[in-house]
DNA sequence: GAATATGTTTGACTTGGATCAAGATTCCTC
DNA sequence: GAGGAATCTTGATCCAAGTCAAACATATTC
């Protein structure tokens, strides 16, 4: 695995060829072993991360174990915005993960300088906002069943635009993380995934799902369904 | 009421006055009454709006009429990031309200040209995010009295940074407000409140709250004791 | 300052999801 | 592939917050 396979994800869409070589220049590739911690919450920020493959876990931790789950990170986002000096969550690795990391002084230099990149940046910080309410509004509103459901309907969508659209839908995460990434307990998860799939809308098997009429069900719709920013 | 504000709220911090002086050419005042919509979700965001004086909210609506409050804006605030074509959320007006209004295609054109109002935006834009994430950490995690204590404090807090801190802290805004805000129903804010009160770490009167030794009793300490970005 | 509307508090009861506790799978490791 | 650890499911019970309902306060209007 010889190519930046984060940069790549934005070459001829968001940047240019040229462009993504000069970055790829500013580049390293860091191997990530799972269940390892890439970062954790409280740390200087000194290492500026976009996934390449694999999938990463970003949290908060409360001092009583508590914890929440912001988001998975998937292939071509950031771990964060590279603006902070501290880092304001904690993040590790789903699976076996790669990451393409810059350094936080090289690439805000270069962000100064290069008004694609910037607006790559001010894209994805305005995504993850919108992302982040449209949780606040699933966390806040929805019941359990809810929750799931629009859960596994968006990790769907998200994965269909990273390669080809699939109802069969890996779940590579615990249902702990899934647990706490909806403010449930797992037990719940388990027995709210089990109804659905007594209501034939989902079908359970190792490590995934396979969806059917799921989307017909969901009272919240969430972004789901709206045009890519 | 000639000045702008929201505007004067950046002079000398984030902007010098030559540069607040050219932002200020090209913004105009609205005045909103209270309770008044400023905007709705999915309208075209044709207008890009600074609070100047009053609090705004900020929620989504589902279709059967639950409603998520993202957050309360306050003087210096922005209405959402100026990127996005439609809005993605709704803001009224939770008393009279001023605010700075600037054409979205002029502001961008500006914020191309002016690395000091840019990196005000993404400073913007990053604290919003890391504020939405505390927002999922206590819809996820807290209980009711968690809930209501931190919402508290953080609001004490916010207004503490406009003008003197002080625990005489006044709500503007409605009990329904704040139940849609963290994710309860009003009935248990008031009783939560009520609660607190019998516990001596708040004191009620109308429109507003006495904060006592409030902060010792919290678990979830949020940013609240953070620096501020 | 009645009359009315809008908010808030409080009480009685219900319930969805949490908690506690076994089992049943799946995944490692040797 | 046997043994053990981690993960997942399922069952029984509990409780924090929701629901329904009524009284109480505070604004607003005529």
């Amino acid at each position: 695995m010889s190519r930046t396979l984060f940069l790549d994800l934005f070459c001829g869409e968001a940047l240019d060829a040229p462009e993504v070589l000069e970055l790829r220049r500013l580049a390293t590739q860091v191997y990530i072993r799972s269940r390892k911690t890439i970062f954790s919450e409280g740390e200087p920020a000194d290492g500026v991360f976009g996934v390449s493959q694999g999938v990463v876990r970003l949290y908060k931790l409360l001092p009583d174990g508590r914890r929440q789950i912001l988001s998975f990170a998937l292939p071509g986002d950031f771990l964060g915005l590279p603006l902070a000096e501290r880092r304001s969550f904690s993040a590790d690795a789903v699976g076996e993960v790669v990451l393409c990391r810059f350094s936080r002084g090289e690439l805000t230099r270069h962000i100064r300088s290069s008004p694609n990149v910037m607006r790559l940046l001010i894209e994805f910080a305005t995504r993850e906002l919108a992302t982040a309410q449209d949780q606040l509004l699933l966390l806040g509103n929805g019941s359990a069943e809810e929750k799931v459901a629009i859960f596994l309907v968006n990790w769907r969508d998200r994965l269909a635009r990273l390669s080809v659209f699939s109802e069969t839908v890996p779940l590579p995460m615990r249902r702990q993380d899934i647990a706490d990434f909806l403010g449930l307990k797992l037990e719940t998860v388990s027995r709210t995934l089990a109804k659905l799939e007594q209501q034939n809308v989902i079908r359970l098997f190792p490590n995934g799902v396979f969806l059917t009429g799921l989307e017909r069900t969901l009272l919240v719709t969430g972004r789901s369904h709206q045009p890519q920013v």
